[in-house]
Order: structure tokens, then sequence, then C-alpha cells
RNA sequence: GGGCCGUUAGCUCAAUUUGGCAGAGCAACUGACUCUUAAUCAGUGGGUUGCAGGUUCAAGUCCUGCACGGCCUACCA
């Protein structure tokens, strides 16, 4: 071990030189030190003892007494310790205890002098010893590296981060609680898959022993989900993890939290209107309000949001028309407004840019945008009145994509033609196009209803409520490569 | 993948434009102190300046390479 745990290393000793184990406390808590916060008026009048745990933060020593600062995972209160309330013996031990350690105490609540809600401590455990020093009090760890790779310390120092946390623990729960009480049914489908689909983007690829197989770690739980619409689970959502072989950067992290959700009758307008209430609502539930402050952004998550269709977007801001020019008219265009091309975009890939580069920004408030082409949506359903562009919408918020949904695409012959189509862009060397999935298309063969699908990125709506700039903020413990010596 | 920036004590940061004995606060240690709360007061210890080379009488500082990180960009739905 390191040389500043040595002096740790002799108050250990001095621990159990007084008669302290201390690694072998138990206690059980009446309150958390928000309860205690809570509930302050009765504990004092009545003089109860309140039994508390947690990490002292700061210790203030007195000679005969001595002040500290007791942290649980709802706060932080003070508690004081004196010679007079505890004894010689049980004082002394308070010699060897350090910022940093872990301590039960029991005792009645008082408001001291200057005003501080405080335990007077008459009994205490001893829970559990600190043998490194916590970074510096006031600052706290501010190294974003360290802080990430020591996420725990970030989280004891740092209450903000804590918070950031929480409020992702409880945007989840009310998500789920919204869909459980329309009668949705959460699900879990394998994340490892032979096939891996739902998704245009390159995947992790790993291997079976015993199967002898390559296997991948999958980049959506689309088609699974679809599965068990055909299987009769007519509404059905997953809220779990997606791993893509794609670039690091603020708004990517390899594996990433999703939220999927299918509805059997449902089309992509229900999926609108599913998605304005899901996350209006939700917003509302976890913060108070409607409206958000993202990175000197204001956005207001009020219903009914903004729709904006995708082709007249692009012609009103560029004067491209992606229906009708060519490729050829197209790059003209682009060269004309200064857009850098390459030689094997497709039309698809044009329209992607085209909307990054002119539309997105414009995105602030939740924004449905429409009517993408066919050609990137391999599994949305085409619409009637026109079959270059899919029944689907995108959903942006604080210039990001935070959701994609669409009318799914249930006719298995069109689905096979759509695949087909994938697979010659992927011959072609496009890592990213969808592979054929005979199973899934025998599914589909089976019959699936009419259906609506939607998927939410949680990581990016945690960034947008919690006012992150960086994906690493949300995540507790994003991918970073091993330390170097 | 490319560009720019960063890495100094456990933590937060200094270290004259133009190379000249590596410092402070917190934390730690010793002592005093029974209402403090960034406690206070007196004292003490703590560094392979990310790693490896190079230039120089002399390198935290200049040069090269490497590692890790941050931002931008590219890739990416």
């Amino acid at each position: 071990m390191e040389v500043e745990t040595g002096e740790k290393l002799e108050k250990l000793q001095e621990l159990r030189n007084l008669g302290i184990e201390p690694y072998n406390g138990h206690f059980e808590k009446t309150h958390t030190v928000l309860e205690i916060r809570d509930r302050e008026a009765a504990l004092i009048q009545s003089e109860t003892k309140v039994r508390t745990a947690g990490r002292l933060m700061a210790i203030r020593r007195h000679g005969k007494a001595l002040f500290a600062d007791l942290q649980d995972h709802t706060g932080r209160i003070q508690i004081y310790v004196k010679r007079d309330v505890l004894g010689d013996d049980r004082f002394q031990v308070f010699r060897a205890i350090d910022v940093g350690d872990l301590l039960g105490v029991e005792g009645k609540v008082f408001r001291t002098h200057a005003g501080e809600l405080t335990v007077l401590v008459e009994n205490f455990v001893f829970l559990g010893k600190c043998l490194r020093p916590l970074p510096e009090k006031w600052h706290g760890l501010r190294d974003v590296e360290v802080r990430y790779r020591k996420r725990y310390l970030d989280l004891i120092m740092n209450p903000e981060v804590r918070n950031i946390f929480l409020l992702r623990s409880r945007l989840i729960r009310e998500i789920r609680a919204f869909l459980d009480e329309r009668g949705f049914i959460e699900v879990e489908t394998p994340m490892m898959q032979v096939i891996p689909g739902g998704a245009l983007a390159r995947p992790f690829k790993t291997f079976h022993n015993a199967l002898g197989m390559e296997l991948y770690l999958r980049i959506a739980p689309e088609l699974f989900l679809k599965r068990l619409v055909v299987g009769g689970f007519e509404k059905v959502y997953e809220i779990n993890r997606n791993f893509r072989n794609e670039g690091i950067s603020v708004r990517h992290n390899p594996e990433f939290t999703m939220l999927e959700l299918y509805e059997a009758y449902g089309n992509y307008e229900t999926m609108m209107r599913l998605c304005e209430e899901l996350l209006s609502s939700v917003v509302f539930r976890v913060l108070g309000t409607y409206t958000i402050t993202y990175q000197s952004m204001a956005i207001d998550f009020t219903p009914p949001w903004r729709r904006v269709f995708l082709p007249e977007a692009i012609r009103e801001k560029t004067g491209i028309d992606i229906l009708e020019d060519s490729l050829e008219i197209m790059r003209k265009k682009a060269d004309a407004l200064g857009m850098p091309w390459e030689v094997h975009w497709d039309r698809g890939k044009f329209v992607n840019e085209l909307l990054e580069r002119f539309v997105q920004p414009e995105l602030i408030h939740p924004t449905f945008v429409l009517d993408y082409p066919v050609e990137i949506s391999p599994l949305a359903k085409a619409k009637k009145d026109d079959p270059r562009l899919a029944e689907r919408f995108e959903l942006f918020i604080g210039q990001e994509e935070v959701g994609n949904a669409y009318s799914e695409l249930n006719d298995p012959f069109e689905q096979r033609r759509r695949f087909e189509e994938q697979a010659r862009k992927r011959q072609r060397g496009d890592l990213e196009a969808h592979s054929i999935d005979e199973d899934y298309l025998e599914a589909l063969e089976y019959g699936m209803p009419p259906t609506g699908g939607l998927g939410i990125g949680i990581d990016r709506l945690v960034m947008l409520l919690a006012n992150a700039p960086s994906i690493r903020e949300v995540i507790l413990f994003p991918l970073l490569r091993p330390a170097g010596d």
C-alpha cells in the first residue's frame, strides 16, 4: 500500500487495541439523514433517540469534544461527540477515527446555538475504516478522468453528480410507471444475437465457446420485440443497453440505454401522440415543470409539439428536392451551398447530411421530423400516397436526436425486398447496412398486426434534463481506455 | 483517424515575457481547545513535476516519441 495509508493503518491497529473490529460492525438505522431533518420538530420534542449511519466528511476537534459531518445517501448532518456523554474510554476511540470512516451513531436530536441540526452521540458503532485520504473538502474532485475512473469518489465528494444519477433513476421509474399504467409489459430480449439487427450500425463481435459460434452484442432489440408482437404481446417495452461499435463523443458511448416500445394496432401517428404524452408528463413529474434550459437553450416540453416535414424543411433551407432531384443535381446544389460531399453518398446519406447541417440546428423545442425516405428506413412501412417516403418520424430536442419511430413494416415480401436492398449495400462495403434475418422474416410470415414502434435514447434525455454537456456525465461508468502508468 | 490543449504532493492549484534551489491551501502528523461548521491557534513531515529519450553548465519550463484525458473534427443514427 501507499505511504499515506501507513498512518491510517496505525489507526486501524489502534482501533483494534481499543477492542473495535473495524470491519465487523453491524448497525440498524432508525432514520436516514433526510428523515431526521423532515421530522425534526417531533424528534426534538419527544427526545427520541435516533440511529443513523454514514460517512464522516469532516471532523472539527475541540479537545474533549468534537463536531463531525455525517453523510448518507440522503444528505449530511452534524454530530456532536462529547467526552462527558460517552465517557473517557469510548471518547478515546475518536482519536483513531478519520474523515472518510463509516460510523453509526445513536442519540437525541437538537439544535446548536448556531442553529445547526445535530445528533448528540450517546452510542456509536464503528462501521468501516477509510484507508486513503478523500479529495479536498471544499473543491471536491475536479479531475474529469479521475471522476470517471473512480466514480465512487465523485459520488462521495460531489453532490451535484449524485443528483444527476438520482434524476436518471427517477426518470426511468416514471417512464416505467407511465407505460405500466397503460398496459405495457416490460420484457427482456437477447443482448447476444446471431444476426445483429434493428438499426443501421456496426456491432461488437464476441464468441461462444461451448457452441463454437460467433455472436454479436445487440445494436437494438427491435426485431425481437416485434417477434413478441407477432406472439400476441400487443404492448411491450424494454429499457436496456444497446452496443454500437462506433466513435466515442460527447453524445456517443459504445453502450447506451434505449427505451423501445411497440403497440399493436398502432402506427406512427399513435406513436407521436404517445411520445408527446410520455415525455411531457414524465418531464413534468420529474422536474415539476415543462420548461428546461439546456446549455443556454430554453426548451419547452408543453404539448402539442411542432411537426416538420423533412423534404419540405430541406427544400426550404437548401433548395434541394430530396425526392425529385437526381443525385447529380443534389451534388451540384450542395456545391453551390458550399457543402462538402463524397462520391459514395447515396440519396439516404445525402438526406442525413442535409438534415444534420441545415435543419437540425433549429430543432430546439421538441419537434417531430416526418417523412423520411424509405431507403434509410428498411424496417418502416411506406406511405400509401407516396411510397418513396416512410411512415416514420424522428424526435429532436435541443438540436439532438432523441427518438425514432415508425409504422412497422409487417409485409414479409416487402421486408424481404428491403433486406435484399440492404444486403446489396453491404456487399458494396456499407458495414452499417442491415443483414437479412430469415428467422425474423419467418415470424412476419405468421402475421404481425399493424404496429407502431418507438425508440427513445435515455442517456440523451437525461443529458437534457440534467443540463449535462457530455453523455459521460449521465453514465456512471463511461468507457475509457485502461489508465496508463 | 486528424488538429488543438492538458497531465506538478492524497485533493485543488501556483511556479515572471525569455530555462536558474518546486510552493500554497486543504488533507495528514504533534500539541492546545467542551457550541464548531471551509473551526481556530502553535509546530512538523510530504514530490521519479504522466513515461522514455534529447538539447543545455542547468529542464516542471525547450525538442522528439509514447501513454492517458479533454475539446473540436471525422466516423457514426
